[in-house]
DNA sequence: CAGATGACTCCCA
DNA sequence: CTGGGAGCCATCT
């Protein structure tokens, strides 16, 4: 049952590269509205429930707290790719956050640019 | 139509 | 640090 947001959804998450994570936070402000953190997760159930869509890199969606939601299978399949956790299960998202969609490409597909970790670097740089 | 449920997030104690 | 509660909203009973 995969609506058109779904595969917008699932569009982006193919484009977060292997090593890399991002937050269901940052793929649905990528998206855009209306779609919210929440309705990415939803499309990350949908897909494993129906699994008709070609593949989609799901272990690169993480929470807000750079951690996995779905257990330990997750973990392995990052690991697997280089992302590396620390004590706690946590990943550093300074290190393996996804940085956002090539602009050219979110151009062409009317997605948005993720704007606030650069921001943040920038202050910091400032001081 | 009402209620329960989740691969979410934020906030506060 | 943990836990609970409040928003949140598509989907399913």
């Amino acid at each position: 049952m995969s609506n058109e947001l779904y595969q917008r959804i699932y569009a982006v998450v193919r484009h977060i590269p292997a090593g890399r994570v991002a937050t269901y936070g940052q793929v649905a402000s990528v998206v855009g509205a209306p779609v919210t953190a929440r309705q990415v997760g939803d499309a990350m159930a949908a897909w494993r429930d129906g699994s008709e869509e070609p593949s989609v890199p799901w272990q690169r969606v993480i929470n807000a707290q750079g951690k996995v939601s779905t257990g330990r299978r997750q973990q392995r399949l990052l690991e697997g790719e280089g992302v590396v956790f620390d004590a706690k299960n946590r990943i550093d998202l300074q290190q393996f956050g996804w940085q956002g969609p090539d602009p050219a490409w979110a151009e062409a597909h009317g997605f948005s640019l993720l704007q606030t970790f650069d921001a943040e670097a920038q202050q910091l740089k400032l001081f």
